[in-house]
DNA sequence: ATCTATTTATAATC
DNA sequence: TGATTATAAATAGAT
């Protein structure tokens, strides 16, 4: 409903990827409450940007009562499952020891998107962004290995009589070409950056030598 | 959008009220999974009927995860409310739901040090990896604040006598000397880098001259 | 469910 | 972001 039709696909223009959502989104609040009020519905809408952030609307501003009503509708078959398997006494204390872990584990969580960091000390710091940079690497290695298969794959597709083209061959070569693209500018820029620090070092270092002694190496001087 | 306007109140009459109901969800449905698709976000809706039906919609239908990734988002407000309600429902039915938790967890935890990769999809990872880096960032902030009020401390306690320095500013002054020092390390090590690179291409294009229209550059070009 | 007259939502543009 | 406008979509009311 605007000028063009709109084919159902991922919006690849980033920026109107962006507009598109900003209007959508409040369309679609806008209709989830729209409909919790005209037909007396309870609703939940949870929206998550690509970049991240939350956008949520819940009739009456209840999202807990409604994510709660939530589970137990959808957890309603697991139950039936379950109710035979253990007796009654022992899972009193089970549930407690499952708590614990379910704090536990959701503690850990939270250290590990960055959350709730204060209580950690400097080597838990450490070892936290050590795991997740292995962590980071990992998962690009495997979005470059899903990438590859597609490409791998899209390739036999478009040329399937095409055997002796080596695909991998050429993903390395493009890798290659790109690699020294960003390693080019990044000297460039790193050079520029390096002269103006060597500007205004000269700089202090000049006024430093007019008025000696004043404050400023005071600190190091002394370590 | 029909032939009449209509007021932002519940429709009274009984009938016209689940007619409505009927049509404004699958409207809203449909909308939820547009924006999901358009905008690559990630959507979770949940509706109750009047009568306790319920209709869900959720992003590559994992419900469950966008419902973790909004728990982690607000977990402030909810833990309190979490709490108490065990006394009062059947244990069987809490253990469930905590043991079914417990996996969804641990299964995170794996992904947030990746592991267990393969079953994630290209949108998954994607978002992982920038979960993954804000979190590195954090970290890495904490750690230079902790570094920062260790120092400050410790020259409280080497200088106790001596309120006019400013520690503050002394760090300030290492800071730069030493992002100046790592900068022109940095700047020689690419410099190198890129000098091996282009040698190796400059082999590399002599090597294909020599022998043309092997099979290098067939997929680029096709491209 | 199906059919339109209308109202809404929104894509394109600035 | 915020407005504007032409057009596509959604849907209220009727059947």
């Amino acid at each position: 409903m605007g000028r063009g039709r709109v084919q159902l696909k991922r919006i690849e223009n980033k920026i109107s990827r962006q507009v598109t959502f900003s209007k959508r989104r409040s369309g679609l609040l806008k209709k989830a409450h729209e409909i919790s009020v005209l037909c007396d519905a309870e609703v939940a809408l949870i929206v998550f940007s690509t970049k991240g952030k939350l956008f949520e609307y819940s009739t009456d501003s209840s999202m807990e009562k409604i994510l709660e009503r939530y589970d137990r509708y959808s957890y309603a078959e697991k139950q039936l499952a379950a109710t035979d398997t253990a007796t009654q006494e022992s899972w009193s204390f089970e549930y407690t020891k499952l708590k614990a872990r379910v704090e536990v584990l959701q503690r850990n969580i939270r250290n590990y998107v960055g959350e709730e960091l204060d209580p950690l000390n400097l080597r838990d710091l450490q070892s936290l962004e050590q795991q997740l940079d292995t962590a980071i690497k990992r998962i690009r290695a495997r979005k470059n290995q899903l990438l590859h298969e597609t490409v791998s794959e899209l390739h036999k597709k478009l040329f399937p009589l095409d055997e002796h083209v080596d695909v991998y061959a050429e993903l390395t070569h493009m890798a290659v070409w790109w690699q020294e693209k960003a390693l080019a500018e990044q000297n460039s820029l790193l050079a520029k950056k390096l002269k103006e620090k060597e500007k205004t070092m000269a700089a202090r270092v000049q006024r430093e030598q007019q008025n000696p002694g004043q404050n400023s190496s005071t600190f190091i001087s002394r370590l």
